[in-house]
DNA sequence: GGACTATAGCAATAAAATTTCAATAGACCA
DNA sequence: TGGTCTATTGAAATTTTATTGCTATAGTCC
């Protein structure tokens, strides 16, 4: 990255290629972006800093561990002002079963993504949790039966 | 983790400390997880072979890539034989901004997640690609107006 | 054309990953 | 209960990688 904050060719490519292996040796990344390595890991240092890489994660195999059940809820709150956004986005966050939570347009308020260990577990969250909790409308659960494409993220050409 | 792949508490610290950094350090985990590194290493590299690991990513920042539009889209297909799912999923696969696909119950038979550019790109990819697909009956997008939690993956206590 | 700046890459060092191997703890059986 | 076997640990040594310091170079701007 350029200390003007645009991104060349090089640095897409090892967006890219973090994005498709966050554990790639900066050795091997330096090789496949055409670098030596210091240069390549002064790159991904600035690239973190300046927030274009948020992160790194292990995609861990849900279903091998025990966790079965996937569930996208959307969800219609009563008053959407601003205080009862927050506290309903602040329950959110508080709740282990919720993964991803947006805002959204159209019918619903929020759309969730839910993991839970079986199905159980996921409707004693839906109906205790989610439907008890303070403001909330309406629930619409939509019940995940396969996975077919999990590439998270951006895509770069 | 055990030769009778069973996963004991340590097993579950490494892999809830993994998901949530993907790239700490090796010595640093083993300290979060009570080993010295090599015994550490040796379950990552167990957990990894046995598929609980299934990758690691980076994760990028959207926005600030230049990636400011995605949405829910909700597709309903004409025919659910076989051979007509099996070409709609390639053909997904094949969409660089689905990043995202579930087979799901309800009213439309699959959920996708599209990332694009900007507004236009989206129309257009949702217009001439997906809606045009073949054996496509219905599509219905929710735009999605702000990311309130993303913690993907799974709620390891 | 000369000075300046940004960035590359070499070399050296520090840190981490990985391998090897001996020790230990627990299970199982006589 | 004692002995054997197995799984797993951790210390030590080695290899690989990350990181730092510095020099060289290419491109830009007067």
């Amino acid at each position: 990255m350029t200390v003007t904050g645009q991104l060349d060719a090089i640095d897409w490519r090892i967006l890219k290629t973090l994005q498709d292996n966050g554990r790639i040796t900066n050795v091997e990344l330096a090789e496949k972006v055409g670098l030596s390595p210091p240069p390549c890991l002064r790159r991904v240092r600035a690239l973190e800093e300046a927030g274009y890489i948020a992160g790194y994660r292990a995609m861990l195999n849900a279903e091998k561990l025990g966790f079965e059940i996937m569930v996208f809820a959307m969800v219609g709150l009563k008053s959407q002002a601003e205080t009862e956004l927050s506290s309903f986005i602040e329950r959110v966050k508080a709740w282990p079963l919720v993964r991803e939570c947006y805002a959204v347009s159209g019918e619903a308020d929020f759309m969730l993504k839910c993991v839970g260990a079986n199905l159980h577990a996921m409707q004693d969250f839906i109906i205790k949790d989610l439907t008890a909790a303070a403001n909330v409308d309406s629930v619409k659960t939509t019940l995940i039966l396969r996975r077919e494409k999990y590439e998270p993220g951006i895509p770069i050409p």
